[in-house]
DNA sequence: CCAAAAATCACCCGAAAGTATGAATGAAGT
DNA sequence: ACTTCATTCATACTTTCGGGTGATTTTTGG
């Protein structure tokens, strides 16, 4: 870290130093003008790390939060019911299909339905709101 | 730290090119210096972002002491169980990338590990498996 | 400093998952 | 009888996941 640090400081030197030596400042006359520029790269980079960071923090904290349905107004049906308790103990939607002794393709439409009533994603996401609202999965 | 060096060449070449560019317009010659700081406070300010949020997670996994019981036993590494956690959140592997600052291919790698050190096929078994466990995930 | 471990990323490939749409069947209920 | 709904299945399509391989870079520990 501290070399990362070493390195983007000789990095901002090096380019007032090309900056300096193509001339584009060429009719700047104060020298103070360069170091001016350099505490302002300076500053606007710890701002950039600050920011960058808060804004980290923000997306870490945001955690699946699901919204409180009612479990008996969610409409699953009972087929769905032991579709979902499968697919919450890890079964791929062909182990299901086989222990139930339907298609894969049905298996994959009482998921799909799971997810609309869920209002979830992916089937992980439906194990997990299953649980939170309440439901014995497992 | 090679490709950060070159990011950092890169976009200095874009400044002189910008500079360059809009020199030719007479009326910046008047205000020349606003815009040049100003277009070094904006670069730099985007680097401190980019650089903050990809250095974030980083120094804060190196300081946080983990007393998971049994991660370490099964040789899961910290970036390893950050992942694992973002998993058993119902995250994608594309989300986990993003909020990680890392690529898909990376969490891929990570999963991937993941899976055979829990000795389970997707990422659904893996959240089960990582709770049977007494892993923290969530 | 050097070796090992960890972390990163890429490419390819096949399998699995998920979406969208449509449809046939049968049970249930008014 | 008629409607509704659950269940079943299909086809086509896109996306995601996971395995395998190899590579570079970074960190860590001695």
């Amino acid at each position: 870290m501290l070399k990362t640090i070493l390195i983007y400081g000789i990095t901002l030197g090096l380019i007032l130093l090309i900056l300096n030596s193509i001339e584009y400042l060429f009719w700047v006359r104060f020298h103070f003008i360069e170091i001016y520029i350099g505490l302002v790269a300076i500053i606007f980079l710890g701002l950039g790390i600050w920011f960058g960071r808060k804004k980290q923090l923000k997306i870490e904290s945001n955690n699946v939060t699901f919204a409180q349905p009612n479990y008996g107004q969610l409409g699953i049906s009972k087929r769905e019911y032991e579709v979902l308790k499968l697919v919450g103990k890890g079964f791929s939607n062909q182990e299901i299909a086989d222990q139930l002794f339907v298609s894969n393709n049905t298996i994959k439409t009482h998921t799909s339905r799971l997810f609309e009533k869920l209002e979830v994603k992916n089937r992980t996401q439906a194990i997990l709101k299953a649980k939170q609202i309440g439901m014995e999965i497992e």
